[in-house]
DNA sequence: CCCCCCCC
């Protein structure tokens, strides 16, 4: 039986070399070598369209050499060119045509010769999106000009833009047209090389991303232009080989702005029009080989989300704010993921939503955790094929899975752990430990003063004393003031069936279960005691899971838990069940 | 030329 060869984009190379943009051509490898003459490794390959030939192909990335070194493209396999770049290199005085992602058509074993014109040209049906109902090659020239193009006519400047993925230290005249990803905050430093400031962001366009740096001047001069999402020419800067230790972006290398470098916005394209971020996930269960502090982009389903709070880092004495967010992935791993400060106030993920994550940074506390750092950005519900995938997985059968944890919690806990609450009566109590688990129980009781005086200087929120002269006494700011903030410390006896405990819930956590501020308790106080003797027993009878990330302490002969992160969100009940089914399985041993 | 990224 006869072959149907792939029809070749009949004329499609001329196009190309004349920059004219050449949507996806189909092109048949004629032969490729490895180059070796710099320390990067590079392919060129010749390529026909079954008219001409033409060798000035070139390949640079990774993934693509990593799919050539797999025998994916060997000699005479058709490949459509789904990315590249033609651009004029100056060292050799021609263009070269930077291929950034191709697929194959039909293997080479299986087309075995090279292809004519007549061969490739036969009405290829089985390729229909390829083929236009006059037998033509559907590529054309596309009605946008190249970047190139424009470039040639002025639109950007005099010299042309190529793409992120020609960049090399040995080729000094690139200028490139990158969407800005993401942006670091500004930081100083200062060691025996001297002092300085710098920031970094990293950028991307159809071929790659890169990481750009910018130090003291460059810094200074480029911090305000720079914003995430925004369009921007760059032209010259130093580029050096990249810390794959501090990146999980495509390139090795990075480039660092000098005085010569021009960072322009550029304001002729849409931001819709550049490529949206690329990811390279890990799957959660691989992240216990990965090595620690690697940088790594994972996509999984949002499990739980804590409550943002706020902690003292002993380093510095500087007052945190973290959130910790459970993921769990189609591995059925867990792990948690630690955000930071704005990024932990600013999360609106929801439970059960998918979140793609772009260079996290992998950490080791009991297990593998996730952190967040000034390079790394998300992306809920992102609009990728994958999302779907984990959706429909999580719906059918991730969520009643049990998971694998990565993170385990001080002392070797759970952090998914349910307890019953007699379980928390026995309880070794130890020290400044805290301890992390969940917890269902019916509130039976409300303590009955919930409400402190507080000073409301600067911050301060210590206890005031009433001199019962009009003003109130701050012990430690030594201040007397006719102003005090109503807070709340707010008691309850929690119910399960198998046990009794005291909870106390400070500020935040008091305001959410009663579903009221402090200030407006206060004043239902003071003006309508049975209004607020009702909004202080709102939550009475009521069942809740509470999320205990805290001390257990002894008081009074019982076990008192102290400042707790509660949910809200129904418990996942199967989970639950299942829980207390091993608890029971373990009382019964 | 940075490379810290925090907490239990």
């Amino acid at each position: 039986m006869a072959v149907t060869y792939p029809q070749l984009s009949h004329g499609a190379l001329q196009q190309i070399l004349a920059d004219q943009k050449v949507n996806r051509p189909i092109l048949q490898i004629i032969v490729y070598k490895q180059m070796s003459q710099s320390d990067q490794l590079k392919y060129r390959f010749q390529m026909s369209d079954g008219v001409e030939t033409c060798s000035n192909f070139v390949i640079i990335l990774p993934e693509l050499i990593q799919r050539i070194s797999k025998g994916e493209f060997e000699k005479f396999t058709v490949v459509e060119l789904k990315a590249y770049t033609c651009t004029v290199n100056p060292g050799i005085g021609r263009e070269i045509i930077v291929v950034s992602d191709m697929s194959v058509v039909m293997s080479g074993a299986k087309i075995g010769k090279r292809l004519d014109k007549q061969e490739s040209n036969g009405g290829f049906l089985s390729n229909a999106g390829n083929t236009s109902l006059n037998g033509k090659p559907r590529a054309e020239p596309s009605k946008t000009a190249s970047p190139m193009a424009a470039a040639k006519s002025g639109v950007s400047g005099p010299q042309s833009v190529c793409p992120i993925s020609a960049i090399t230290p040995y080729f000094n005249a690139w200028k490139i047209r990158a969407r800005v990803t993401s942006k670091a905050n500004k930081r100083n430093w200062s060691n025996a090389r001297g002092e300085g400031c710098v920031f970094s962001f990293d950028c991307m366009d159809e071929s790659t991303e890169i990481r750009v740096n910018a130090f003291t001047k460059e810094c200074d001069k480029y911090y305000d232009l720079i914003e995430v999402n925004k369009v921007y020419y760059i032209t010259k800067g130093t580029v050096k080989t990249a810390n794959k230790k501090f990146s999980n972006l495509a390139n090795d290398y990075e480039i660092t702005l000098n005085s010569d470098s021009v960072v322009e916005l550029c304001a002729d394209i849409e931001v819709s029009e550049m490529p949206k971020i690329r990811y390279r996930f890990v799957q959660i269960k691989d992240l216990e080989s990965v090595a620690l502090q690697s940088v790594v982009d994972v996509l999984a389903v949002v499990k739980n989300v804590d409550e943002c709070m706020s902690i003292t880092s002993k380093k510095t004495q500087k007052e945190l704010k973290k959130r910790d967010i459970a993921l769990v992935d189609k591995t059925s791993y867990e792990v948690r993921f630690t955000l930071w400060n704005e990024v932990a106030e600013q999360f609106d993920g929801q439970t059960n939503q998918i979140i793609a994550i772009k260079n996290a940074v992998v950490g080791e506390f009991n297990g593998r955790t996730l952190s967040g750092v000034s390079s790394t950005t998300y992306q809920l519900d992102p609009d990728i094929p994958e999302t779907n995938i984990l959706k429909e997985w999580f719906e059918r059968e991730g969520q009643t899975l049990s998971t694998n944890t990565l993170s385990k919690s001080y002392e070797g806990v759970r952090d998914n752990e349910w307890k019953f609450l007699s379980q928390i009566n026995e309880q070794t109590v130890n020290g400044d430990n805290r301890s992390y688990f969940n917890i269902r129980a019916r509130v039976v009781q409300t303590g009955r003063n919930p409400i402190y005086k507080a000073c409301g200087q600067n911050g301060c929120l210590k206890k005031v004393t009433d001199n019962n002269n009009g003003f109130y006494h701050c012990a430690k700011c030594q201040t007397d003031s006719t102003q005090f903030e109503p807070r709340l410390i707010l008691s309850m006896a929690l119910s399960d069936c198998t046990s009794e405990v005291w909870i106390t819930l400070f500020q935040e956590q008091a305001e959410k279960i009663l579903g009221i501020s402090a200030k407006e308790l206060h004043e239902l106080q003071e003006s309508n005691p049975p209004e607020f003797v009702k909004a202080l027993t709102a939550s009475e009878f009521k069942e809740y899971s509470f999320r205990i990330g805290s001390k257990v302490e002894q008081y009074m002969d019982e076990s008192r838990i102290k400042s707790v992160a509660f949910n809200y969100t129904p418990i996942d009940a199967i989970k639950h069940a299942k829980q207390l089914i091993k608890n029971i399985a373990e009382w019964t041993d």
